[in-house]
DNA sequence: CGGATTTGACCCGCGC
DNA sequence: GCGCGGGTCAAATCCG
């Protein structure tokens, strides 16, 4: 504080600063936030909080206590494209240390690396049947293969892939088959927000993470007995509908190496 | 040596 | 206006 060697320039500095920051503020609203149940605690000794692995490469850029959690948050941002303004905070859960609270904001402006590399080499086995087919010369069979792969790109099945980013709805993947499973919220499902807001995060009357209700480790049989539960809960169509739509597609699969 | 992580400082919004 | 809590910055440090 003595050694403050402009006055001026640190005010104009601050007040660019303030505009950045505002704005950055203002975009932040799209959310999703998703619980990760991590089994395999074990795993902990060589990963003590790190985020589990997804598809995209994340660079963590800080970290603060959060009143009330034993537990510190990340704050991490996407290192894949220099332009990306996605960015995910990792924490545990207050009450259930094996749970991840991972609350995604943005999307990615670029395609994802993994997704992509996928692609590609989708398309080369597509093209290395064509290839195989015309070597058979059976025009008829070459021309199904082709126009199959001409529809894939032409409705944007692989275009929208790389186009749209909306990639937060499945932030996690594979590898090591751990068992984790999530539930996910978007902001602008407003009467689902409140509702697992409730659930989540109602420090007054319950415990802020119900584990039973987030471990659907082995879904088939078990979710009737998941919605039975939610009975209680002042379900709306919108919150069974994303349910159905969302929740159990996202079922996330984490790597901890 | 370059990229990733750590960590204290700083800024902002919000409630009182 | 002030203090608190959350989010970000950036220098220092770590690591492959």
């Amino acid at each position: 504080m003595d050694g403050s060697p402009s006055p001026s320039l640190d005010l104009k500095i601050s007040e660019e600063k303030s505009d950045i920051q505002t704005t950055k503020r203002r975009k932040m609203s799209e959310k999703t936030v998703v619980t990760v149940k991590i089994e395999a605690n074990e795993n902990k000794k060589h990963k003590n909080e790190g985020p589990p692995s997804d598809s995209w490469s994340w660079r963590k850029y800080g970290q603060k206590p959060i009143k009330g959690s034993p537990y510190p948050r990340g704050y991490y941002r996407c290192s894949t494209s220099k332009g990306c303004f996605a960015k995910k905070q990792v924490e545990r859960c207050r009450t259930d240390a094996s749970l991840l609270i991972i609350t995604y904001t943005s999307t990615h402006n670029h395609p994802n690396p993994k997704e992509l590399k996928e692609k590609i080499e989708e398309e080369q086995e597509e093209q290395l049947e064509i290839e195989n087919l015309e070597k058979q010369e059976d025009p008829k069979e070459v021309e199904e293969v082709k126009e199959q792969v001409y529809l894939f790109d032409e409705d944007g099945a692989s275009e929208n892939m790389t186009s749209n980013f909306h990639y937060i709805h499945s932030p996690l993947r594979d590898s090591d088959h751990q068992d984790i499973i999530t539930s996910i919220k978007h902001e602008d499902e407003i009467q689902f927000t409140e509702t697992l807001e409730n659930v989540l995060f109602d420090e007054k009357e319950k415990p802020l993470c119900y584990p039973h209700l987030m471990t659907f480790t082995t879904p088939k049989s078990e979710e009737n007995d998941f919605f039975d539960e939610l009975g209680e809960l002042p379900t709306s169509s919108s919150f069974t509908s994303f349910m159905r739509g969302n929740f159990f597609e996202d079922r996330i699969l984490i790597h901890l190496s």
